[in-house]
DNA sequence: TATTGTTATACTCTATAACTATA
DNA sequence: TATAGTTATAGAGTATAACAATA
């Protein structure tokens, strides 16, 4: 086995050179797959993945979605969020059933169920978040949220 | 085709729930990745990937690497390396050659023209980085990045 | 003809295991 | 036996193309 140590979260790799450390876009790389890896373990212990809360939160805000506005909101191509769906209906989490008005559309609501886990999952993302942010004063955790809002694009401004 | 419209960097997703874009993980996920896209697409339009030039960034920091010590200085899995440095070979940006002392070991060098690529290469990173941190102010650029140094644990302290 | 959801396929990045040649 | 590099394989995440049903 010839794999580097596994990192925790606050350190993603032994020692990358200078010239790569100072890239901000190397660094978001890097801790964003960090974010992805370690999410996927937290939801893999519970039999989730990361997309299912995604989904789930989606559903949690308000009117019944159809599979391409859910698609839309998460930057997911609809042909991959057909599996994520038939994952968390077999679970029983969300429901799909035809809009009477146009029979090519699937409505997908949350079920009961569906909001409770929703709930379970909300609570490892706080967990993932908190141990992501733990070397950040809580003021400092703030401003790197807001700096990332706005890179993103996703600022009160937009 | 059903994909959602290609974002810009500074445009990680239609528009999230607020639940997600509370997350600051969700967030360097999202951003993670588009930086990865992007980066893979300006290193593909000159016949690149973006691990050529974190290899040929280790390689010119000074003495002689072994694969080894490349692959921990970028986390890398030592097999997926030699994938990398097959296709630096090919390019003759840089050169194995057999320690004569532990001849297992491959000494990996930069080559004068993997210096020059490197320069092209750095040139590339450089857009990037300007362009995903054109929403931000320099002074912003430069707490985002220390921000990042820090949750990363590639910091001073460090 | 266009759109929704679906299936099938392919590609990137990474991890794992097994192999070789040296030590 | 242990290590350096290599090969082969598999997995997650995503993108693309083509298809059926419906509009």
């Amino acid at each position: 086995m010839h794999a580097p140590p596994k990192s925790p979260i606050t350190r993603v790799g032994a020692r990358p050179p200078k010239e790569l450390l100072d890239s901000t876009a190397f660094l978001l790389k890097r801790l964003g797959w960090a974010c992805k890896d370690r999410a996927m373990a937290a939801f893999g212990e519970v039999g989730a993945a990361p997309y299912h809360h995604s989904v789930l939160a989606v559903l949690n805000e308000g009117a019944p979605e159809t599979q391409a506005t859910i698609a839309d909101a998460l930057g997911l191509d609809r042909s991959y969020l057909v599996g994520v769906l038939d994952e968390l209906e077999e679970r029983r989490l969300v429901e799909r059933k035809r809009d009477a008005a146009d029979r090519r559309r699937q409505l997908v609501t949350l079920t009961p169920v569906g909001k409770k886990e929703l709930a379970k999952q909300r609570a490892i993302v706080e967990t993932l978040d908190t141990e992501l942010l733990a070397p950040l004063s809580l003021e400092e955790r703030d401003t790197l949220h807001a700096l990332l809002l706005k890179v993103a694009g996703q600022d009160d401004g937009e």
